[in-house]
DNA sequence: GAGCCGTGGGA
DNA sequence: TTCCCAAGGCT
C-alpha cells in the first residue's frame, strides 16, 4: 500500500535523518525504550545529556533494578513528568524478574510494562525489533492529518480511523515498515512542523492534501490551555527539586521554603508521597524514595 | 474521556 | 512577554 509516499518519505529520510545515539548500529532495545520513554512529552535536545549518562550508568535493565527508585528519579533530572523515571525503574525490575533480563520484543508485554502505552510498545517494537506496527505518536498523527486529511491539525484524542490510515500505509515487509514508521516520525519532527512548517523542504508536497487545499487555518476547538505557573504541578517540581538537589533526606523546613501557600505544599508533598516519589522518614524528614 | 502530571526553549 | 508545545500514559 503506499506506492506515492514511500520513496520519497524514506528516500528523504537516507539523506536527513539526525544522527541520534538510540538509532546506531550499537544501540540496544534497552536504549530505545529508555529513549522512548524520555522522549515522551519531552524535547531530544533535552533528552540527549540525560540518556547519556544514563545508558553509561545503567546498561543493562539489570543494572537499574539493582538501585532504589530514587537514583532513577535523581537521575532523570529536570527531565519532567518525574513519575517516568519511577515506572523506567519498575519496567526495570519486571524485565530483569518476568524477561531475564532482555527487553521484551512482543506488543502486548510491552505494552504490559509500567509507562508503556500503545505508542511506546509499538515503537520499540519497531524501532529495537524491526516489526511491523503503526507507531502513531504527535508527529505521524500531524503528518497524516495534513498530508491524507487536508487539515493543519489532527484531533485532540487519537481516532480508530487513525489508526487504520496508519496501518493501511504500512509497508507489508516488516524491516521496511519499521523504517517507514521512523521516517515518517522523522518527517514530522524536522519538516511537518507544528507550528511553522518547512513546506519547501518536504518531498510530499505534491501529494499533499493540506497543501492542495490552500494549507487552510485550523478550524477546531482549541487545543490548549493549562497555565503552570501558581499551579500543583509547579509546586511538586520546586519541592522534588529540593530533594533531587540533596545529599541525603532533608529537614521540613527545607520544603517550605519553596512554597508560601502552606495548605497547596502540603497538598502536593501528599500526592509526591502517594506517587511513590518521596519517603516520608519515621525521624520527620523527607528523602527520595529507597 | 477529561484532567492531571514538569520543564524550558523558541516564536 | 506570553504563549505554545515536545517521540504519552494513567486514572
Amino acid at each position: 500500500m503506499n506506492s506515492i509516499y514511500l520513496d520519497p518519505i524514506l528516500g528523504w529520510y537516507e539523506a536527513n535523518a539526525r544522527d541520534l545515539p538510540w538509532r546506531a548500529d550499537d544501540a540496544t532495545p534497552w536504549g530505545v525504550l529508555v529513549s522512548e520513554i524520555m522522549l515522551q512529552q519531552t524535547p531530544v535536545a533535552r533528552v540527549l545529556p540525560v540518556w547519556q549518562t544514563w545508558m553509561r550508568r545503567w546498561p543493562a535493565p539489570a543494572d537499574l533494578a539493582a538501585e532504589p527508585s530514587g537514583e532513577a528519579v535523581r537521575a532523570w533530572g529536570r527531565l519532567g513528568y518525574p513519575r517516568r523515571a519511577l515506572r523506567l525503574h519498575g519496567s526495570a525490575r519486571a524485565i530483569t524478574e518476568r524477561h531475564g533480563g532482555a527487553v521484551p520484543s512482543a506488543h502486548e508485554e510491552l505494552l504490559a510494562l509500567p509507562g508503556i502505552g500503545s505508542y511506546t510498545a509499538a515503537a520499540v517494537a519497531s524501532f529495537a525489533f524491526r516489526q511491523r506496527h503503526a507507531v502513531l505518536d504527535t508527529n505521524v498523527r500531524r503528518v497524516l492529518a495534513r498530508l491524507l486529511g487536508g487539515v493543519e491539525y489532527p484531533p485532540k484524542s487519537q481516532t480508530r480511523a487513525e489508526v487504520r490510515l496508519a496501518e493501511s500505509l504500512l509497508p507489508l515487509d516488516p524491516p521496511t515498515a519499521a523504517r517507514w514508521a521512523v521516517a515518517v516520525m522523522e518527517l514530522g519532527a524536522l519538516v511537518c512542523t507544528a507550528r511553522t512548517p518547512r513546506c519547501a523542504d518536504c518531498p510530499v508536497i505534491a501529494s499533499c492534501a493540506w497543501q492542495r487545499a490552500g494549507r487552510p487555518a485550523y478550524d477546531g476547538p482549541p487545543r490548549r490551555g493549562q497555565t503552570y505557573a501558581g499551579t500543583d504541578r509547579q509546586c511538586r517540581g520546586r519541592l522534588l527539586a529540593v530533594l533531587r538537589d540533596a545529599e541525603g533526606p532533608v529537614e521540613k523546613p527545607a520544603l517550605d521554603v519553596v512554597w508560601s501557600d502552606a495548605v497547596q505544599r502540603e497538598r502536593a508533598l501528599d500526592a509526591l508521597v502517594a506517587d511513590g516519589l518521596v519517603d516520608p522518614l519515621q525521624d520527620g524528614r523527607y528523602a527520595l524514595p529507597v
